[in-house]
DNA sequence: TGGAGATGCTTCGAACTCGAAGCACACGAC
DNA sequence: GTCGTGTGCTTCGAGTTCGAAGCATCTCCA
């Protein structure tokens, strides 16, 4: 990477922004949706899918939530609060480790979930899948999930060093 | 996993994630590096940027702005409220309809959007483009280019209230 | 011409987000 | 042990976002 010109080409430039106004378009409508059938927030359905539907045992620490999530932590202590005080969650001091805090999905956390499932399906349906057909469905997900794991791999997150205090 | 009502299969699934994943991640490297080479946020690049870059005449009314960035119409009033305190932007009455506001960007405002441009071309080539071949780039502009323009075209149910003309 | 409704923007209040600072516990070196 | 540093989470303040309500202007049509 010996020269680097100040531009990009038109067919670089062009995936850019579809990308961004595609996910800003399609996180606007499943959001409403989420507000309106489930009263959750994306953020709040995110963390309740990944703790009843990707964790064996319903539960995660919140670090592991927040990094999973794409999320600042304090942002997630924000949220958890909100769940669990909708009773959707329940957080406890992790026993291995009195510094962490296990949240855990709660029945109704889970029959939240459920209950905005479908109409969570069908907005994808409309809005994204209704413009895609299966195999350009499958090249899509070809195409983005080296560029994710290529993100993932090298963030700019800033949980990286913390300054002197 | 917990079965699920009304499942999308996992290459939906995938494609959904990766998606929404990449368009988070890769915004919030940008919004860093704009944040420090720039001073602005991402929306007030994408709106200097479409100004500048986009616009002949370099101004555009509220609306078509607000439109055009996927934004809120009081964010857009935020925003042009800051762009115009820092200098960058300059709003006035439109002459041919007293309700509206035309937005223009000044020279200041065209020069920090060059100034923040190479940074900003720098890190979506390490962020997006270093994962993704010339051929690969045109085919996700190929995939996202018509769900950009479905989505576009059948905005989220009861955002019908307020249509265009 | 004169309203009724549509449209453009702003104001307002509430909610959300982030980073920095702070507290408490954990772990290793000595 | 006990000190120093690292880690996990929360608190705090500032800034941003949205939708609803409000005001001003425009358009249409009887």
């Amino acid at each position: 990477m010996a020269d680097s010109p100040a531009s990009l080409d038109a067919d670089q430039l062009g995936a850019y922004f579809a990308l961004m106004e595609v996910a800003g378009l399609l996180r606007h409508a499943v959001e409403q949706q989420l507000r309106e059938e489930g009263d959750l927030s994306y953020v709040q359905f995110q963390l309740l899918a990944r703790l009843g539907l990707d964790s064996p045992t319903g539960s995660e620490r919140m670090t592991d939530l927040a990094d999973g999530v794409v999320y600042s932590r304090s942002g997630l202590t924000y949220q958890a609060g909100l769940l669990e005080k909708a009773g959707l969650v329940v957080r406890a001091p992790s026993v291995d480790d009195e510094r962490s805090v296990t949240v855990t999905i709660t029945d109704a956390g889970r029959s939240r979930v459920a209950q905005v499932i479908p109409g969570h399906v069908e907005v994808l349906r409309q809005q994204l899948f209704a413009a895609l057909s299966r195999p350009q469905t499958q090249a899509l997900t070809d195409l983005l999930t080296p560029v994710r794991d290529h993100m993932r791999a090298a963030p700019p997150r800033s949980a990286g060093a913390r300054r002197r205090r």
